[in-house]
Parts: structure tokens; sequence; C-alpha cells
DNA sequence: TAGATATTTAGGTAAATGTCTAAATATCTT
DNA sequence: AAGATATTTAGACATTTACCTAAATATCTA
């Protein structure tokens, strides 16, 4: 959860969340989106494997990344437990 | 959006809101909840203010903190649109 | 096996974060 | 007005974060 939030924390890693939403994307692929090294890319996407945000799949040379949407569903559970019944 | 995202990147600030929605507290009262000091706790609370997600108001010499759990509602709003229709 | 391409890991730096103590501000009470 | 209580602001410090370049690893292809 903590892992979650930190992942959310964060302009670019939320664009790339959203990139993947439209479709699978290698890391290469991210990384066009985006005007910082593919090193600090391949950060992003670190922390976003690690909340389980995302995941990655090599195929030959490339790593595809996927969305994973389930780990937002906890998130949106705790938000509404903050809602007043 | 940013500033919420942030605000909810800790541990501490996310127990003050499940505080909070239970029922207004003053800042000294939800300090005594937590083993930090109280710069600390208004430290955290100016984070939360920020964000929209918690309102003071001053009766006296104390100042009474609420929730405000509307901007959980954009939250939610961003995560849905992650979420395959 | 060599060379090319894709990605990550390592190491370094500047800025942001969470914490503390001490001091300042706001209000109440005597 | 002076002292007590509630809270914030200021300043310092250690840790984390996001970024970079250079080097390492993984895989493909000739």
């Amino acid at each position: 959860m903590n892992k979650v939030f930190k992942a959310l924390n964060d302009d670019t890693r939320r664009q790339m969340l959203h990139l993947l939403r439209e479709k699978d994307l290698t890391a290469g692929a991210i990384a066009e989106h985006f005007n910082i090294s593919k090193p600090s890319i391949s950060h992003h996407l670190d922390l976003l494997k690690q909340a389980d945000l995302v995941v990655g799949n090599r195929k030959g040379q490339f790593i595809i990344y996927s969305i994973n949407t389930t780990v937002l569903d906890e998130v949106l559970a705790w938000i509404m437990t903050l809602k007043k019944s």
C-alpha cells in the first residue's frame, strides 16, 4: 500500500501508467514519450514494478511492460474508507 | 492533484485522515496519537491543508481540524481513468 | 563469436522530505 | 499586564528522491 502511494506520487510515473493503459509498451517506447534519460525511465519502471502497478515480460531483447490495475482496487477501497458512510 | 498524491504518500498523514474521519480534532489531540513532536504534526497538517484534504478552524487557542473528502473524488476519478473500460 | 540493440545497474549530485529543538505567535485567564 | 496553554515557524540534520553519465548485462543477428 505504501509502495503504491509512493509510486503514484510522481507525475512521470502517473503519465507512464496512462500510456500503458492504452497499450503495452517496451521500456524504450515508453522513454520516447519523455525528456528524461533511459536509466531514469528504468528507475521509474522499477518503482512501478515494486508497487505491482506494472509487470514486465521479456520478449527477446525487449521487455514489454503492462499495467496491472488490480492494485488500484486496494487504493480505491482505502480511499472509500475515508468517505463518510 | 500533485499535492494530494504527495499528501497521501506518508503513513502518518494517512492515519491522520482516518482519525479525522471519526471526528474533528485539535492539533494537540491529533498529536497524542503519534510518537512524533508537535512541530512535526503541525508540518504534516500543513501538507494536508495544502492538498485541501483538511481544513483548520481556530476556536480560541485551539485549531480544530476537519477532513475534506471532496478532493478525494478527484483522486478516485483519476484512478478510474486507468481502469480499462 | 563479434557487433548491434535494449535495458538495467552503479555511482554521483542537487533538491526534497521528515524529524528534532528552540523560539515566535495567538489566545485565554487571573 | 503577566503567565499559561496551543500551535506554528525557523533552522539544522539525516535520509530519500530524481536525475545524470558511464558501465554492465541480455539478447539478437551476421
